[in-house]
DNA sequence: TTGTAAGCGTTATCAG
DNA sequence: CTGATAACGCTTACAA
């Protein structure tokens, strides 16, 4: 994978025009600065020649690249089949574009984080779902790399991109509660050291504060035996049900912590047996696109994944964080609930048992 | 968006260990070439000043930037919510990983996709979706990089990934017919131009001619009113069926070019009061990951879509094209069909309107 | 208006 | 085996 002929540099134009390699900087960067037949001239030879300014050569001379990062402590094969994940990048695409600004993914390079920062040539870098145990959030501060953080409520003190997780889980207990559910299954998402999880633990702490909110106002308590983790995908779902269920769960409803994850849990009662939402009803998180198609259609709780990301990069370019600088900047994003198909009333014949619930 | 303080560089090392620039690149690229004891020390004196070797720097001084670009006439936007798209990239993201390599998505930047090319820093591009009216296929082979192709039926003459599109619809035509299905819908996949789309118009025409293939064996031959195309997205999907209902279509059957687009057929229909199966089968097209997690699970016709992605990049690596040079490599991929819950035998009372097929 | 020359931070070449 | 020195290709003060 080599280059092959030599491509045509800022000197070759600027022999064959007769004019100094600035003058062809000119041209192309300042044209305002030459005169308007110069310029014509020197662009004309410049086609004819194929010119193109090469761009790391211009990276090095500006001391910038025209690329934001987006670092992620999960590879990218997770990544790119995360639909949150997508969505997410979606919206950090669209506004970096507009400012004329690449995105590049800073993601494990054979297992180092850390390592893959060093490698990556970016002006700032927007940090998802870092949990307080990873280093490079440190590295980065070093780096003086402009920053912001998503997703990763254990670092208050970092400019940053919040949501109501916590409110959004209040809202969606709070339904299932109403609906006269009492017997729950709560499937989290598990820690980011894990690797293949998806959202950070951080919001999980967030959230699972938010359903016993509801619940214990409710006065239901949710014990240990009612909660259950794994990776933020449909497979990891599917797995979480069955686990929960095999130990003897025997939930009405359950509160997953991810949509990807309600979705597998779905197909996994279905197999069961079980009808959703006539025996159980679920309630996702995230609202991403998928959960509308789903059938029946996701009950789940949205969040505006695409204006986060959005959001993310305004911040960054706003001054996200300077090395040794004064007070953070946060931007607070609402979250609602988003009630479709996957909920009903909590099956008659269960309800006798609820009360025993513990 | 601007760097703080100046970074370490080499040659503030070097001073401070009092050796050469040479020797402290010495020290981290080729330490058999210094005495050991130097090597430590320079790496202490590294360590302590917080060294990290610029990566623009080193791309312009090695010639090569250690990424590979992945190049997408469609906007970041719809190809990152893209399921297709996503485990494709997954797919080029494990292999690139595995050689050590960054991938950066080259993709219209401010509606040129030229621009985008030439602001890129790669050492190679793998191009998806390019259809013969893309001139930036000329662009990239006069800049000399190393690239291949994919979904580019229209590019013969282009070393690329090739999978057998034409088989695969036609198995999925086969088992409709199979099924006593003589009233179809295809749903296809519109040309990139319309910039929504996710996969190139290339496929579209190789898969139609699958279908038709497998119909006429059968005596059945598509009208142009049983052909609706559209965006290759769920939405597009319940668009194009809808758009196709309101015309008068009522097949029995219909062909999807994609999984997202099935899916949205499939909700579309749902809406509109026909079971699936049982009043509508549905076929899709790529086996994207969702596909066994919809309602019913959709039957469809696979393709291995991350190892396109570990394939191209292996292609790539192996040579992919040169600048003018020799014969063109090729790599073949199966598919297959996989028979889901979402088709079913055509319903009795449909059957007997089949023979005014047109 | 245009040219000169000094960086930018590495790596690679080539004497010592 | 080391270590100056010259690229690498472009931008940008500063001169002319």
């Amino acid at each position: 994978m080599e280059q092959a002929t030599r491509r045509t540099t800022i000197a070759d134009v600027a022999r064959a025009a007769g004019v100094s390699k600035a003058a062809v900087s000119f041209a192309f960067n300042t044209p305002e600065r030459l005169s308007a037949d110069t310029v014509t001239r020197i662009r004309e030879i410049a086609t004819g020649l194929d010119y193109r300014p090469d761009p790391v050569a211009r990276m090095l001379a500006q001391r910038r690249t025209g690329t934001i990062g987006i670092l992620t402590p999960q590879g990218l094969d997770v990544i790119f089949t995360n639909p949150y994940f997508g969505e997410f990048s979606a919206g950090v695409a669209t506004a970096a574009e507009a400012a004329g600004l690449a995105i590049q993914f800073i993601s494990p390079l054979h297992g180092s984080l850390t390592r893959a920062v060093d490698r990556a040539s970016v002006d700032g870098i927007i940090a998802v779902g870092l949990g307080a145990a990873h280093p490079e959030v440190g590295q980065i501060r070093r780096s003086g790399l402009p920053f912001v953080v998503v997703d990763s409520t254990a670092l208050p003190d970092e400019p940053g991109i919040e949501v109501d997780d916590e409110g959004g889980a209040r809202l969606a207990a709070e339904h299932l509660v109403e609906l006269g559910h009492r017997d729950f299954l709560v499937i989290g998402i598990e820690p980011p050291s894990a690797s293949s999880g998806m959202e950070p633990a951080g919001v999980t702490a967030l959230r699972l504060r938010g359903y016993r909110e509801s619940m214990s106002a409710a006065g239901i308590e949710l014990s240990d035996a009612e909660m259950v983790v794994g990776p933020a995908s449909m497979e990891g779902g599917i797995d979480a049900f069955r686990r929960a269920w095999a130990s003897g769960a025997r939930p009405t409803a359950v509160l997953a912590m991810s949509d990807a994850m309600a979705i597998g849990a779905m197909r996994a009662a279905r197999d069961l047996g079980l009808g959703v939402p006539a025996d159980l009803s679920i309630v996702g998180y995230d609202d991403v696109d998928v959960a509308q198609y789903t059938d029946p259609p996701l009950t789940t709780v949205h969040q505006p994944i695409r204006r986060k990301g959005e959001e993310a990069v305004r911040l960054l370019l706003a001054g996200g964080r300077h090395r040794d600088e004064g007070p953070t900047e946060q931007q607070h994003l609402e979250t609602r609930l988003v009630v479709r198909g996957s909920t009903a009333r909590a099956p008659r014949g269960r309800e006798e048992v609820v009360d025993d619930g513990r």
